[in-house]
DNA sequence: ACCGATTATCGAAGCGCTTCGACAGAGGCG
DNA sequence: CGCCTCTGTCGAAGCGCTTCGATAATCGGT
């Protein structure tokens, strides 16, 4: 156990300056001598300084803090999920905030509390539904904040997202390239689709889209997780649709599930099915074979959040909708 | 954009009564007449009272936020990880706690930096490896922690887990009384192994030491996570140990290779081969067959970590070790 | 050599809360 | 009835920081 807690009192005692002085060095509000800072800096140093994060936020209005609220929900899948968080803190470091962790079972409530506590100076939401309940409440809270997907009515909000529909109709047009005349999409699990989830529906739109102006034959339909659901799937969409020779797969979960299925039943990919998948590269790159895929670039999506926050947090205005658009990486299975 | 935040002396005047008055309502630290006790709340309520976070930390040298502490490691089972992340938030909440969450980027300074400021009260870390460097720091710290996880040498430290060596037994026993007499494990990912993390070793060594005590004869072996490996060191496993005819499988990831594999390999599970996995129920129960697991109990072990911070958060001390046992559910795949 | 502008620093006033000691008033006891 | 003990409430002193306005020192221009 350390000793208690340096003051700045005690820096400024120490480098034989005021209190204020030590605080314009350190944040840089007001032109200190370049001697001053110096020794400033020697005192920091030496006492091994920290600012006090409740005083600080309690003098400056500003807690260096934003919530990242991730409901964990049914057929989301996680790793995905955490690349977002983990691109969130990473940004947020960078601009010297933290990330305080909301999840889903408080609901709005945590949503709320922090805010109006001001523990926290913005937002950023994660799995957005296409009728979010948290929307509303953002529109009557104090603080700014970035949603990390799209609601149904994106008006008045800021929203960033890998652009979906877009990626569904790159994967259609890939195959398509490649010769297949007939396609279907394996998306998320039905749960999904019925909660209302804008990126399965928007992939599945951008699919249906590009298969008529392609001039596909082409069927979307929702899959779930396990196995042996995923081979029966598989079997009835090779035995009715004998011409089919693509396949999009958006879920993460069962992709290998598919590829295992596929195997069953005797197809080799990408000789009698080419699959494209809608995954993170190590997912794509794992497989047997590595697939051919978009990759959600979950990175850079958490990155323009926090720095669409920012902006909000200076005041600056921004633009509402951020769509990423979408690359495909060719690989051994198309 | 809601109006100016409302402050304790608001409420206050509004209740007629002094601020003082208010914070002991709200903190239960002294007497209150019942009358006083309802007017008071009644304000809180019209005004819509929220305590200022920052102002409460400094003045009570208390955060009400706990630092939690996950670096995502490669090999690491990231839905299990976020398992015990999510209730370790809402273990946080049932004492009036928040979460912050730090990641692996800022490494050790990350932890200096949110105890030396005071943004947290004490510190939860998952992912904990045999000789890990956070913890000469720990000790280091004002703040109390709590480690999801064994480190080499745990002394002095505040521990929680699953007991994983007695888990591997668990899965061998059973093996045992199935009658089966050669058995392997298929464990973490080699790079797990390296890293020294506990929990990989620490199931392995209760495999081994099972093995021996019951006399059957069995081999360790690491398991990456792709189909391809996972195929070849099955197909090496069958070929080399004809009596082999259990399998220990220690790899969330790779658990559905596993049985695809055997599938590709002829080998019909539980009649050929039993499989018994450690890991989360809902992997045990979507694959094909369901398989006999051993759960890891990430919501216990996520409460039990935040009680127990709680207590040295109240100055108790508590126990250094605290290992939970592991059950066993037959399923179909024994 | 003097004046106004500029630069570097200081002191003090809060930020909104908790907590300590003080103190009225009520109640119990001899 | 006086004294003492509780109860319930109040006022004030910080907690450690930021920020505003004031002031002293410096400088260039004439």
């Amino acid at each position: 156990m350390s000793e208690r807690a340096v003051t700045i009192s005690e820096v400024a005692r120490h480098a034989g300056v005021a209190v204020s002085t030590v605080s314009y060095v350190l944040s840089g509000k007001r032109a200190i001598s370049a001697d001053t800072r110096r020794r400033v800096l020697d005192s920091v140093r030496v006492l091994g300084y920290h600012p006090n994060a409740g005083a600080r936020a309690l003098a400056s209005k500003r807690a260096n803090v934003i919530a990242l609220v991730l409901p964990l929900r049914a057929g989301m899948h996680v790793p995905v999920l955490m690349q977002f968080a983990t691109s969130v803190v990473t940004a947020a470091r960078q601009y010297d905030h933290d990330v305080l962790l909301l999840t889903a079972d408080e609901g709005s409530d945590g949503l709320r509390r922090a805010a109006a506590s001001a523990l926290v100076d913005g937002l950023v939401l994660m799995d957005v539904e296409l009728h979010d309940s948290r929307v509303p409440l953002l529109k009557d809270l104090a603080e700014p904040s970035v949603l990390i997907g799209f609601p149904a009515d994106s008006a008045g909000l800021t929203c960033v997202d890998l652009d979906f529909a877009r990626a569904g109709a790159l994967c259609v047009e890939h195959l398509a390239e490649r010769g297949h005349t007939e396609v279907a999409l394996l998306g998320a699990p039905s749960v999904v689709y019925d909660r209302g989830t804008g990126f399965a529906r928007r992939t599945r739109e951008g699919f249906t889209a590009a298969v008529a102006d392609t001039g596909l034959k082409g069927v979307a339909l929702s899959c779930e997780e396990n196995f042996d659901q995923v081979s029966t799937v598989i079997a009835e969409l090779l035995d009715t649709r004998p011409g089919l020779s693509g396949l999009v797969v958006h879920n993460e979960a069962a992709v290998n599930h598919v590829l295992g299925a596929l195997r069953q039943h005797g197809r080799r990919v990408p000789d009698d099915v080419a699959v494209v998948a809608i995954c993170p590269d190590d997912i794509a790159e794992r497989s047997s074979p590595p697939l051919t895929s978009v990759l959600i670039p979950a990175e850079e999506v958490g990155r323009q959040a926090v720095r669409l926050l920012m902006e909000k947090l200076e005041g600056h205005t921004v633009p509402e909708d951020t769509l990423l658009q979408p690359r495909l990486t060719v690989r051994d299975s198309t």
